[in-house]
DNA sequence: CTGAAAGCGCTTACAG
DNA sequence: CTGAAAGCGCTTACAG
């Protein structure tokens, strides 16, 4: 069998493949991909040729032919700076990542942090380059949820969308439990004004951290103690400055994240106070943040790792015609030394 | 003409849109590309099809038809934290998304800050699914690149590869130029002790912009003042007493980004100086840093839109057969109240 | 200006 | 275990 080369400049293609390994092209597609019913013969003059030939795939092709794109869009709902600001998102985008790829699926990053953005996002996402969506957003504005789940796009999405959208998918860790295990801890080191810095109010999930912090205290939960920020180092510092001042009496403050937690250290600090000693600061996550400073930060963790990895497989559940799920990843009480 | 409509669930296709509007499938084709040869007539039943049915173009079938992907790559080369802590960064990508949309074209972020991640986003690549790729490393893995000439994919740097890559297009601000302008400015204020804090010394470019403080230092320079950072405003605070502990004479301060330049000016703060009468403090890039610091930063403007147009037109060249080309652009020197 | 036809590069029943 | 064939949904010469 006489195999014409490739012209110079063209990619290869399964054919070329075929020709070289003297095989038909359905068997190079069937040892491709994984398939049974290959030869250890043919499969290893597919591979052999493969090589020799630098053969890949057409992704298109596959696509058109699989109606299956074979990578998956991490879709931002939130503006680039205050993502990038958030140490929890890098370790969330890397996590997915590779959490997908280890499932054969490449992440494509969409944008949707303004309506012209989202507009683009839905565009693509429209034209069926992408099996499904990863959607993050920490802000309250779903609509784009809406549109996903009105064009039929598998979604899942990342923390708790408002209660009642139980036509998504998502994965959260357990903010409730959470919140309520770093009161019982403040409690436990005797401490008894304790003040939060909370989510801002329009924040995604209803502002469940908050509602823990409220339920652990019981009826004697003080909401004069309670200062909304915005997730920023410098809204915790803001928010502790305006705490010590009308409640000067506070013995601990449980930040609704490490960066407003650090913050608020940074802000007792500069007054002279001493943490833990005359005030015990709590965090959420365990970020970066939390052990880039003194005293390093008490934090629940956030099991990140799980939770991209819960998100990938009930995506793909989803694009394999499941119904969307929901899952909550109970967080864990990290001690250091700032409480 | 009876048109069956779509199965329920199925995607519609341009066969139904061509039965609904009562003509061929070609012509819904040459109707949507916008080619001539429509009647006014055709033009409006495809229009009116393709609203009615929710027509949407499969990417597949047209990329596997034109050989073109419509897509291109945001190459990252650095690790995620690092490009995060960055505020030029969201900046670039921001202007990279627009511009490339306004090509028609959609942005895809790969990362490639770990071999494996470059393994998979060289993987990705190859499978044909993306046009070119706009490359942003600011650290000298430039290994990545040779991979990408190696396999042919049309690709632009942004900043200014080693020397001597020049089978690579890039798109630059000048960076010699615009240190040389600042320490002339510095000089222009009546310093003469000027320190620098420079970029790592393995810094992407060769170090342009120690390079310019030296040259409009002239022989006067001394490179006893000169102190390497890593781009973080810590960094640049761990410089600044650095120098003022070795060199308490000097009387101002170049800082090769504004984040070392927030740093810097912290420092000196700390020490009881105040910038700029006593010190003056000049940053590069005029990012947010700049004027989130109380002095506000005096620095040198890098044109980060007209960088992010440029390279969406000199990559769209290129994937167009045009060879690589290079681009330098100046920078603008911003006098606010640090010097 | 329009339609019929070929073909992009794959995968997958189907028949053997 | 393997090959021949159909077909995924488009675009684009080609003939009219």
């Amino acid at each position: 069998m006489t195999s014409s080369p490739p012209a110079p400049g063209r990619r290869p293609t399964i054919d070329d493949v075929a020709a070289e390994a003297g095989v038909s092209r359905g068997t190079v597609s069937r040892a491709l991909n994984g398939n049974h019913w290959v030869s250890p013969d043919a499969q290893r003059a597919v591979e052999a040729a493969v090589k020799k030939t630098g053969y890949r795939v057409n992704a298109y092709a596959r696509g058109l032919r699989r109606r299956r794109a074979g990578s998956v869009a991490f879709l931002l709902g939130e503006d680039l700076d205050q993502m990038f600001a958030d140490p929890n998102f890098a370790t969330l985008m890397r996590g997915a990542s590779e959490s997908l790829a280890a499932s054969g699926l490449s992440m494509v990053l969409l944008l949707a942090g303004s309506a012209e953005e989202q507009a683009r996002a839905l565009d693509f996402i429209g034209t069926g380059q992408i099996d499904g969506v990863m959607f993050v957003s920490w802000h309250h504005d779903l609509s784009v949820l809406a549109d996903l789940n009105r064009a039929g796009v598998p979604t899942i999405f990342c923390g708790t969308p408002e209660a009642g959208t139980s036509t998504t998918g998502y994965v959260s860790a357990d903010d409730f439990d959470g919140s309520v295990q770093m009161v019982q801890h403040l409690l436990s080191r005797g401490r008894t004004r304790i003040a939060m810095i909370a989510p801002p109010s329009d924040a995604v999930g209803g502002n469940l951290r908050l509602e823990g912090y409220l339920k652990a205290l019981g009826p004697g939960a003080d909401e004069s103690l309670v200062v909304h920020g915005d997730y920023s180092r410098e809204s915790g510092r803001r928010a502790m400055l305006e705490l010590l001042s009308a409640h000067p009496e506070i013995d601990a403050v449980f930040a609704a994240n490490d960066l407003m937690a650090a913050g608020a250290i940074e802000a007792a600090q500069s007054l002279g106070k001493e943490v833990p000693r005359d005030i015990a600061v709590g965090g959420f996550d365990d970020s970066a943040a939390a052990v880039s400073i003194t005293p390093a930060i008490t934090t629940m963790r956030q099991p990140f790792r799980r939770i991209t990895n819960e998100m990938t497989r009930l995506l793909l559940q989803q694009i394999d015609g499941e119904p969307p799920a929901h899952m909550t990843l109970r967080t864990e009480l990290v001690v250091r030394e700032s409480t």
